[in-house]
Formats: C-alpha cells, structure tokens, sequence
DNA sequence: AGCACGCCGACT
DNA sequence: GTCGGCGTGCTC
C-alpha cells in the first residue's frame, strides 16, 4: 500500500511518431506498479492505453504538479519482460516509437475497454475455464515415416539453433510440427506454443487437422486463432487466453508473433519463406525474423518449415568455411505416400505460332491432355496470374491505351462486369463504345486474364467439360470461396482456372494436370527476388498435382514458356532447389545484395514526383558524410516500381550497408533529421528495414 | 495523430 | 448574432 507516498511512472503510450513528443512519459501513482503493467493514461484530452516502463519512489515532494496522475491499471497479470524486450527489439529494429509496437501487439479493443467492460471480459473468460473439459487419451497417434521419425528425432535432440525443416511438398511437415509440439506441451502442463501460417483463411485445412489433434489431447479451447479476420471481441478473449496461459497452441498469422505467451516453448512458423510473415503497412516488421528473435532471447526453439526457403535462411542454414551454421538444416525430400514427384514438362512457345494457339494462349497439346484427364475422372488446374478478361484495351488507329487517370497501370477489363476496374485504385469506369481520343470504334484487347481463359475453355470444351475459375472476383462473396472448393472436392469440375489463390493450402487431390499459362513474366523482373518467388510459386503449384495414389502416375506440371533453357525452369523440372538456390546465392553474392548486404528503403509519397524525390534527395544529403564514415551506400531517389497509387506520385531510395550494425546506426542517427524535413507537398515518409520488393 | 483554440465568411 | 471552414500548436 502507498500509505501516501508518490511514484513516479514511466509510461509507454501509442505517441505518434511524427510529433515532438518523447516515447516515455511520466505519470504519477499512488502505489508501485510493475514494468509491464497496463495502464490507461491522460495525454491532451484524451486518455490512452499505455504500459509501465519503469517505475521508481518520488522523493519528498518533489514531484512536479504538471505530471498528471495513471487513471487506472488494468486489472490483468503484466507483460512479461522478454516480451516488453521483444517490443523494444522491434521498435529499434524496424525504427518505430515503442508505443507503436507495444499497442499493435495487443487487440485493439484492450484501447478502449472501461472497468466495467474489462471485469465482464474477465467474468466471460473465467466462466469458459470452468466449462473446460480434462484432457483426452493419446488416441489419434499417426504413425510417422522413417524420414518423419528422423527428423522429429533431431528437433528433440537439444540442438538450440533454430532448425530450418527443408521438406518437399506432401513430405509431411505439418505432422512433424504436430508430434514435436505435442511432446513439448505433454512435457511441460504449462508450456505453449506459438504456430504461425502464412494466411489462415487459406488454410482451413490446417486449423481443422490442429484443432482435431490438441484439443482432444489437450482440452477444449486449448487452440486459438490469431488474425487479423477476427471480431474484435474474439480477438481479446485469445489474447486473453494466450496472455493468461490458458491457450497452450496460438494458431496465427504474422501478427501473433507478438503475442504475450508467458509459458512458451516453441515457435514453429510454417512456409518460412511466404512474403506475408513481412508486415507491408505501419511497422514493416518481419514476422519470421522476429520469431526467430524471440526464440533465442526465450531460449525456445525455433522451427522454419518449407519446400522452397528464403534465400536469406537457405544462406543461414549454410557453414561458413568450417564454421557451425547459424541454423541447421533437417531435410525431408520424399513425399508421405511415396508417390513420385510430378514430371515437370516444358513446352517451348517459339515453335508455336501464337494464331495456331487455342484461344491464342494455350498450345494443343495441352488440351488435349485436359480432356484426357476429364475423360479419366481426374482434373485440370491452370493457373494464370492475372484475374480479370484482359490487362489492357487499345485502340486499333491511334496509340490510346485504358490507362488508369489515377495510377501508373491500366484499367483492366472486366468482361462478366462490363467495366474496366483499376487493380490499384478503387476506379471502376464503363467499357468505352469508341476511343476516347480518336473516336474510332475498334476497341481491342491486350494479353489474357482468368476470366477469358474460363471462356475460351468453356465455350470450346464446355459441352463436355465443366470448367470453374477461382481468383479474388469469383470469390468476392463471403462464403463462396468455401463453395467453389466443395464443388471442386466433389468432382463436380473438371477444370480449375484460378490465380496464385489456388496454389495456397489448398490440396486438390484429384488433380493430376497442372498448367503455369505464362510464367515468364515474372522471369525477367527487375526485382532481384522475382525469380525466388516464382520457383516458390511454380513449386507450389506443381505440389497441388498428384497428391492421391491413385492418379499420382501420370501427375503432370507443364510450364508454357519462351525461355525453356532458363536456369530457373531447369532446377525446377529436376525439383532440385538446393541448385536453384545455391545459384541464386552465388549471383547475389557476387553482386553483394542481400544476405550478403543489409537494405532499408526510405520512401515518400507527394503530390509530384520531383517533390517526393527532392525530399530524397535533401534526406540523403545531410546525412552524406555519416554515410561516408558509416560505410553506407545511399543510391539515389528513384520512382517507385508503381510510380503513382490514386493520384500520389511515389519515390524511394535504397540505403545498402555490408553491416547489419552500421545499417542499424546510420537509421537511428538518420531520424530525427527526417522527422526536421517537413516540406511543403510531401504527404507521407516511411523506412523500410529489409524490404522484400525493391 | 487527435483535439483544441482561433480568427474570418454565409446562414436562421 | 451563431455555425463552421481548416491553419497552427500542444500533449507527461
């Protein structure tokens, strides 16, 4: 008790990073509180969620009269401390304000619960303890493969690094994970363990197979999910429960690799490589990174699955002339049921003339080995990266193009719609009659889409065949996307169009065809990590086929394409990533790019383009002589890959450093300047720490 | 970032 | 006379 006395508190509060205002605030409180504690705190007029840094006795009188008193401490067990470190590793990292990083890791609704509300929250959650059921038997045990059993033995053999699980698809990860994770949770009463996935709505298989095999070992509710597509009041009650230690599996997305796990054991992030563990909006934290972070500052293991992994922990899983690799590597190359992998097949479009192609976008051939599978019983999956009729309307007799008034892209046509709908924007205009510049009433069409592969197909097979596109517009409307899978799973279709939606999560077991429409592209990009992405994508894509014993002899991944010697297409018809990858890290290495250098990006947005790069520019310039002594790269301001997003022109300039520790200094050193840069125009300026698209 | 105060134009 | 436009300035 205070018995009158004052403390002074240490408050971090959600301050914005563009004010003055510094990221501790102080408070003053009756009795002592705890680092980690959360508070609600008065700043301006407002009153905010906020949480004890530090705090310490005010001596005498001292204090002054201006520091306002805490209104009220939450009522809940604090955060512990290697979490307020994780906070504070990533705010320092990523170059955010404590406050920020602190408040994105709690559900948004904590913000602005009152007292009243807080006690019926805890009353709820209490009342579901109760009605837990005990733990069940041991019962649904799947016995593991020798390469499972392997490799599960060597996650338990005390090795800390973090393990870097290199398994093909279908080679039964998922159930390596589930084995490990339950003889950490069945070990341990109190342990849990942190599981996240790319995205989880794509995966709804995997939440059913987790929440099956914990729950019934474990207890009802022993399983929460944790993501953005939430409610809000489901997003406390798992928070809740992972903060309070009830919840011993946090099935999520990147976010929850901020949650508050007190008891945790293990982290397991699956599809390690996946672009979506790093966080493109607010603080562009990496998910997997930080996991790994967290893993050693906890002492808890840390497991990376994937078929094709980054190459960024490709190259820590990698001895360095004689030394221990930062990360091991535990392979599992062979496929659960033993079934072979798919043959990869090549089909070299120069020796097609583009008018003898079907719907002048698919050679014969692969026709009429779709109806030979329908004719089988099996299916078909194309996949096209495009959605939408076609990407571009031209006009035959003046240079006019549907470009977008607000963006640096065109309008793409949308032909079941009958509108162009820019992809970047929210524009959506009607199909013009006639060219808007000249008049002329020949409108035609560049390049394909989804929707004009569905057509091609199901005008001319259609009689026969049942053809089903699934991209972001077929299942816009909620609850249809888990329709058209039903319909797939059924055999009601015999040929799937879809986008890289398909080739997420999803196992298509009847499918024996999978066709890559045009995959190159993506060969050429200009961003140094376009062609790590499309053998990820490709390797995905040809892991939807044959994953049924039944079809798996004749399972088959075509790639139509124009540059069939590719490096990129050899490795993949071989299924040998590691030479993939190996080449991949010799060129970048060469070139010194990552993960040989270390990157951050400064971006602007600004009404012009010479606005946002002069910003740039005067960015760059007082700091040029840190630069210098610093060892930093700082390459000049360029346009963004999208120069302009609804009528915002969009610059960057790429910051390059053979340090990781260099980097980190030059960005903290660089900030306050930034912050001093307020120029007349410039909307917006944010860093990114290793960015993933340049 | 909010949310104030503040000093000028058109409304019942 | 008041409602409200958004310029600038502060928040422990």
């Amino acid at each position: 008790m205070g018995h009158g006395k004052t403390y002074l508190i240490s408050v971090v509060l959600p301050t914005p990073a563009h004010s003055h205002l510094p990221q501790i605030l102080s408070y003053r409180h009756s009795e002592s509180l705890i680092k980690g504690a959360l508070v609600r705190a008065p700043l301006g007029k407002r009153e905010l969620l906020g949480m004890v840094w530090a705090c310490e006795p005010a001596i005498g009188d001292t204090l002054d009269d201006a520091i306002k008193p805490i209104t009220w401490v939450l009522p809940l067990p604090v955060l512990a401390q290697p979490w307020c470190d994780l906070v504070e590793f990533t705010a320092k990292y990523y170059q955010r304000t404590l406050g920020e990083i602190a408040m994105t890791a709690l559900p948004p609704q904590l913000r602005e619960l009152d007292a009243l509300q807080m006690t019926r929250k805890l009353t709820k959650f209490a009342k579901k303890l109760k009605t837990q059921d005990a733990v069940g038997d041991d019962s649904i045990r799947v016995a593991l493969s020798s390469e499972q059993q392997l490799a599960f033995n060597q996650l338990s053999d005390g090795d800390v690094r973090p393990a870097l699980l290199f398994g093909a698809t279908g080679s039964g990860k998922t159930e390596v994970y589930l084995c490990r994770l339950e003889a950490i949770l069945k070990a341990d009463a109190q342990a849990q363990v942190l599981v996240m996935v790319p995205e989880i709505n794509l995966t709804p298989q995997l939440e059913s197979r987790f929440k099956a095999r914990i729950e019934a070992r474990f207890g009802l509710d022993s399983v929460v999910l944790m993501h953005s597509g939430l409610t809000p009041a489901q997003r406390v009650q798992s928070w809740l429960a992972a903060h309070m230690g009830q919840a011993r599996v946090v099935l999520g997305t990147r976010l929850a690799v901020l949650a508050s796990m007190p008891r945790l054991r293990l982290i397991v992030v699956d599809e390690e490589h996946d672009p979506s563990y790093k966080s493109q909006d607010g603080a562009r934290y990496s998910a997997r990174d930080l996991a790994v972070y967290r893993g050693n500052r906890e002492s808890v293991q840390v497991i990376l699955g994937s078929a094709t992994p980054s190459i960024e922990t490709w190259h820590n899983a990698q001895s360095n002339d004689g030394k221990l690799a930062r990360y091991r590597r535990i392979d599992m190359p062979s496929r659960i049921d033993s079934t072979a992998m798919p043959e990869v097949r090549l089909i070299d479009l120069r020796v097609h003339k583009k008018k003898s192609l079907f719907g002048e976008c698919l050679v014969p051939e692969i026709v009429d080995a779709i109806q030979a599978r329908a004719a089988r019983g099996e299916q078909s999956l194309l996949f096209l990266n495009r959605r939408g009729y076609a990407p571009v309307l031209t006009c035959s007799s003046c240079d006019w193009k549907s470009a977008c008034p607000n963006c640096s892209a065109y309008q793409v046509f949308h032909k079941q719609e009958r509108r162009l709908r820019c992809h970047h924007c929210a524009l959506v205009t009607p199909v013009p009659r006639a060219c808007p510049e000249c008049g002329d009433v020949d409108i035609g069409m560049q390049g394909r889409g989804t929707e004009q592969l569905e057509e091609v197909l199901a005008g001319q097979l259609g009689k026969h065949l049942r053809v089903l596109r699934l991209d972001a517009d077929s299942t816009k409307l909620k609850g249809s996307l888990e329709a058209q899978m039903a319909l797939v799973h059924s055999g009601e279709v015999d040929v799937l169009v879809g986008t890289q939606m398909v080739t997420k999560g999803h196992d298509f077991r009847r499918i024996s065809l999978v066709v890559a429409v045009n995959p190159d592209s993506a060969l050429y990009a200009a961003d140094f990590r376009a062609p790590e992405r499309l053998f990820s994508l490709l390797m995905q894509a040809a892991g939807r086929a044959g994953r049924d014993v039944a079809v798996s002899v004749q399972a088959q991944v075509w790639l139509q394409t124009a540059h069939p010697e590719h490096a990129l297409y050899q490795a993949l018809k071989k299924h040998d990533y590691p030479a993939f990858a190996n080449q991949q890290l010799t060129e970048r290495t060469a070139a010194n790019m990552p993960p040989t250098s270390y990157q951050a990006l400064l971006r602007a947005e600004a009404k012009t383009q010479e606005l946002a790069q002069a910003f740039l520019e005067q960015a760059a310039l007082c700091m040029e002589n840190a630069a210098l002594t610093h060892g930093i790269t700082l390459y000049p301001a360029v346009p963004m890959p999208m120069q302009r997003i609804a009528k915002v022109e969009r610059a960057q300039m790429l910051v390059e450093s053979p340090s990781r520790a260099a980097l980190q200094q030059f960005l903290a050193a660089w900030q306050p300047y930034l912050r001093e840069l307020k120029m007349g125009g410039v909307l917006r300026w944010a860093l990114d720490v290793d960015p993933l698209t340049i």
